[in-house]
Formats: structure tokens, C-alpha cells, sequence
DNA sequence: TTGTCTGCAAAATATTTGCAGGGAA
DNA sequence: TTCCCTGCAAATATTTTGCAGACAA
């Protein structure tokens, strides 16, 4: 069983951090590396890949599964999401995270259930 | 404002159709492919994809959006799903759709919700 | 006959990975 | 000095699309 390995603070991983930390419109993967490219113009997209795997890893960052890719939040907290299915705009839903759904999945399936993601689908104020 | 394109019963659709139909693990875009080749070697990538998203579009068939890529699933009405993080297997997950969700996110974020999918996530009876 | 659909192939999109050098601790 | 991390480039993976011929209605 090999122990944890050491993460190093890098300045690259730093500036993926802040990039995700720094906004709140849930950007893609190609966003994070456009922004950290204005900062950086050396860093790779292997690079800003790995390192938001990493923090998600981690539970530093949140990994947002929509339709079309994965956004990345600064939010870890359980929590949903609101997508507009025409401009693809994500915000938060303060929507009462409901633990006991949970239970009842895995009493229903047989699983083991950690935990749950909710993707509410419309149109934002935007697009309606 | 164009009328409704008039479909076409093709082989090909009715294929895909029955690969989905026919089988309750909700299967990835590359698994329909392979079992409708067993029927159809000539098939293409090119006629899965686009019937996949035409049955999708006009409501036979559902797609589940879950972590690593896009599902299939015969069931059409609104519920949710069960997925493993380790093995990747999907099942259905029979619990109740909460509909007042939808009314809570739409007056929080001002968006007009339409739906929602919720894809729990833990661990299968084999991989536990 | 009309116009949708198909196979093929190339393109577009998204993400991962091998490798040799660089740098944090 | 150790060995994790980076840039680069190639490899994977997934899905879409242009085109000419095929076929359902």
C-alpha cells in the first residue's frame, strides 16, 4: 500500500487554482487554460488538464457533469446546477441538497450510494 | 417556420432502435454500435451517432449524461440513475421525481427550468 | 420522382499520456 | 538530491459532418 504522495505547490497549479476560484460561471477545462494562458502564455493544456484532475481529485474544485463536458466549480459543498440548453450557461441552484434520496436509491438498487448530482435543464433569463 | 421533416423507417433506425430497446444496462454510443453490427456489418459509426440523437430529439429514447461520456435508455419518463465509480455500470434508480425542485431552482435562479436528471454515484453490488 | 438516409472518410472536439528536462522541498 | 511536475507532442476517445449514391414513400 504505497503512502500518499507529496504534492508540490506549483505555480502552475496555483494559477489553474485561482482561475476556478476567481470566477463563478462554472468555466470548461478550454476556459481555465484560456484564462491561465493571459497569465502564463507558456503553461500547457496537458498541464491545466492534469492539474484540475488532480484538485478535483483532491476535493479542492468540483467536477460538474453537463451535457457537453465538464465544468469546474469552486464550490465542493453538495449542491445542483441550472444549464440553459441553448447557450450552455451554468449557475448554482440553492436547492435543498436532499440526503435521504440517497438512502432510497440504494435501498432500491443495491448499490452503495456516496452522494448525488442534479442538473436542472431550461433557458436562462437570457435566452427564454 | 418549416413543417416537421417526415422520417423514414430505415433498417439502419429500426437497429439502433432495438439495440436500445432490447437491453437494460443503458449502453454507450460504441456498445450500440457493436451489437448493430452483429446484425448489420455494414453499418457506420456516422448512421449510430445520428440515429442515436434523432431518437433522442423526438423523445424515443432518453440520454443520460453521466461522468465519462453519454448513455442510452429506453425508459423516456423522468427518473433518475445509479451509476459506479469504479465499474461504470448504470441502473436505474426508482425513486420519486421531485417536481417541486424543478418551481424551487426556477425561482432562485430565474431561469425557466424545464427537467432535471440526477445521476447518484457509489458502488455496485461487485465492486463494494 | 422527391428528398431523407446511408456508408465512408475526414474533421472537429475533448482529454490523456510518454518522455526528457525543470524545479520544489 | 529526490522525485513530482511541466511543456511538448503524439495518442486516444468521442462525436460530427461533407459528399455522392441508395432507398423509403
Amino acid at each position: 500500500m504505497p503512502a500518499t504522495i507529496q504534492r508540490r505547490n506549483t505555480r502552475q497549479r496555483q494559477l489553474v487554482l485561482d482561475a476556478v476560484t476567481g470566477r463563478c460561471d462554472h468555466p470548461t477545462a478550454e476556459e481555465v487554460y484560456t484564462e491561465v494562458r493571459q497569465r502564463d502564455p507558456k503553461i500547457s493544456r496537458g498541464t491545466v488538464y492534469r492539474n484540475l484532475n488532480l484538485l478535483s481529485d483532491e476535493g479542492t474544485i468540483l467536477t460538474v457533469h453537463v451535457p457537453g463536458g465538464n465544468r469546474f466549480d469552486l464550490r465542493t459543498d453538495n449542491h445542483s446546477h441550472v444549464m440553459c440548453r441553448r447557450c450552455g450557461a451554468v449557475v448554482d441552484a440553492p436547492v435543498t441538497y436532499n440526503a435521504h434520496a440517497d438512502k432510497e436509491a440504494a435501498r432500491a438498487t443495491g448499490y452503495v450510494v456516496e452522494s448525488h448530482g442534479t442538473v436542472f435543464l431550461g433557458l436562462c433569463p437570457n435566452c427564454r
